[in-house]
DNA sequence: AGGGCTTGTTGACACGTTTTAATTCAGTCG
DNA sequence: CGACTGAATTAAAACGTGTCAACAAGCCCT
């Protein structure tokens, strides 16, 4: 351990005195300080309820004065695992995984861990890099949205004994899952598409390997069997990524050929796009066409027309799927897995009315 | 090391095998299959071109076959530091900061290093919070946007040789910085509004203790005085959370008294708030009342009247930031700070038309 | 043949904390 | 007065990795 050795002078006496150097600072030098063993430091830390009143507040002095901050790979190291948990979302720019984020760490934190949040970007390739390092901070638990429907990625972490919980991913049996039902919120959007009027619709979507897309896309259908309609009635356009970029190319296919009745988006970002771009083209919502989005982010409201939407309860679904985690982290064994499916609620604004 | 037996039969004969436990593979373990040291394990991690080739395959066959993770916190523990570095931004809901967060992620994962990502949420008391688990983590390095001018709480990092670059923050000195000229950007949207003939104004704005925001204020007063106004011509409208909501509150200040011309926003959020608020009470803009934000997110072209707003180069932010701040990581002897300021632009679209 | 290289590999120790069993000590009861 | 109890504290042993000095082996050159 390297030190610094300065002079102090008291009352014309001068001292030597031994200070460590900073950020070198640790257990043991504060327990020196207090007169006391590092292990009651760390019990004063950990355990306060064990130590004496009078020696736990000279410890708490030394801790103070010397500015000591606990070493927290050194506690993981010896604890076999930290006090932090991973979120793994399909992309961070997007409010939907945003109001999901601030559910799970007003949780988190009120629990005394950590999150550490990482974005797949919706890429498999991405996603198992970010499960890498996760697994090797040893994070106590996870919380992901899985990037499709092949989880053996999730291994790794537990074979470990690592808690997962599914966000907005419905899985059976041997995991926890917390989703919200995506084909009940297909159906309601076409549902009321059909209501509208609308006889020839567009499904806006990402790759329909992503569950969610292929989910909303079931329940748009089972509508237009409700309604009589047959399945061809609904056309999909397929984009590469679900954001106003991706919104914008659909629109620009949608306007290649004749354009539908009512376009129903996998997402707000993409129904975003899409009315941009189809204002740009001169198309009126909803008088040419009507649309209506997923999500129901905070944007929607004050877009040029305001956005159509199925509300999902997303700083819930956080919060529930963390409850979920950091019980089963708490009491591995005594926890059955829970499948908590949520209803999506429909808003009706201009752009469908 | 705990460890399983297992009974493997072949060939009807049994054996006793030994098996780690999941989870307890470690680099001993590993080394032990390979027929080598754990130190030749250790350096097929981190130095493979000191280690002899057909070593080398023989060690990763063995990592493969048993399904070895390092351990992040015996290496952080050893090293001193980790392999991350923390990101602490006001509010992680704004698009702004979402755009920095990309920047940094890009340049940190090319560099083989990971994120910590923190919010603040614009309380002083959350930042330094945050600050003390980044501590706790022994990150490489910080980047963040402080909640206000008083940097000593940077100092229980910095006094641990942990590098600082100050994000969307001008500093001085002993710090690097990267941030953009907000000062020119109020500028910029203040003088666009009196060109477009607007002579009593207002700014609509969060807490002035934020730099951002008086920066913006101050270049705003000083396009006034060019234009031979009185300060007084821009009244400022302050509001607690400098979102939508935020946007909202001001917007009933504002039908209390005697609408102004022209409303200028600190960002595009509050923006969309008061838009949003005007339209419900019947005021037209830009007929009205013209209205600029700042930041030019994304929703503001697909706003109910598409945003005038101030663009700043943000993932150019985030990205330099980082390469400045690991370059200070990698050489803190030879690593000179420096203060880098970005220019702002003006878009203007229909709302200030 | 032997000295000086280079290249590859090895042990052993250190990093800072938590935990367990062991120890001390004051107080209490028989 | 000695044995016992319980509370408070301690000493020592891990946790899994990276580093570094030391060592071995093979090679070239004189």
């Amino acid at each position: 351990m390297t030190r610094f050795n300065s002079v102090v002078t008291v009352n014309g006496i001068t001292l030597w005195e031994e200070v460590p150097a900073l950020g070198t600072v640790g257990i043991k030098e504060v327990a020196r300080r207090a007169g006391v063993s590092p292990g009651t430091v760390s019990n004063v830390l950990n355990r306060p309820e064990r130590v004496a009143a009078a020696t736990r507040a000279r410890v708490e002095e030394a801790i103070r004065e010397m500015g000591f901050v606990r070493n927290g790979s050194a506690a993981t190291l010896r604890a076999g695992q930290s006090r932090a948990i991973g979120l793994v979302v399909l992309d961070v720019g997007n409010p939907f995984f945003v109001a999901v984020a601030r559910g799970v760490e007003d949780v988190v934190s009120d629990r005394d861990h950590a999150v550490i949040l990482c974005n797949s970007g919706e890429s498999p390739e991405r996603e198992a890099r970010n499960l890498r390092v996760l697994a090797e901070q040893r994070v106590r638990g996870l919380l992901i949205t899985p990037t499709d429907e092949d989880l053996s990625r999730l291994d790794l972490l537990r074979e470990r004994g690592v808690a997962v919980v599914l966000v907005d991913h419905f899985a059976t049996g041997d995991v926890c899952s917390v989703a919200v039902d995506d084909v009940a919120g297909g159906n309601l959007a076409v549902a009321h598409l059909l209501d509208r009027g609308a006889r020839r619709l567009a499904y806006v979507t990402g790759p329909l390997a992503i569950r969610q897309c292929a989910d909303r896309r079931k329940g748009a259908r089972r509508a237009l069997r409700a309604a009589g309609l047959p399945a061809r009635a609904l056309e999909d356009i397929v984009v590469p990524e679900m954001n106003a970029n991706g919104g914008g190319l659909a629109a620009e296919k949608l306007l290649a050929g004749d354009l539908p009745d009512a376009i129903f988006c996998a997402n707000d970002l993409l129904a975003l796009g899409v009315l941009r771009a189809l204002s740009q083209a001169g198309v009126r919502v909803p008088d040419d066409v009507a649309l209506i989005g997923y999500d129901d982010i905070e944007f929607s409201s004050a877009a040029a027309v305001p956005l159509s939407s199925i509300r999902q309860p997303t700083y819930q679904l956080g919060k529930i799927a963390t409850e979920l985690l950091l019980d089963e982290c708490d009491d591995p064994g005594g926890h059955a897995h829970q499948q908590i499916m949520f209803q999506p609620e429909l808003v009706v604004r201009e752009s469908s009315r």
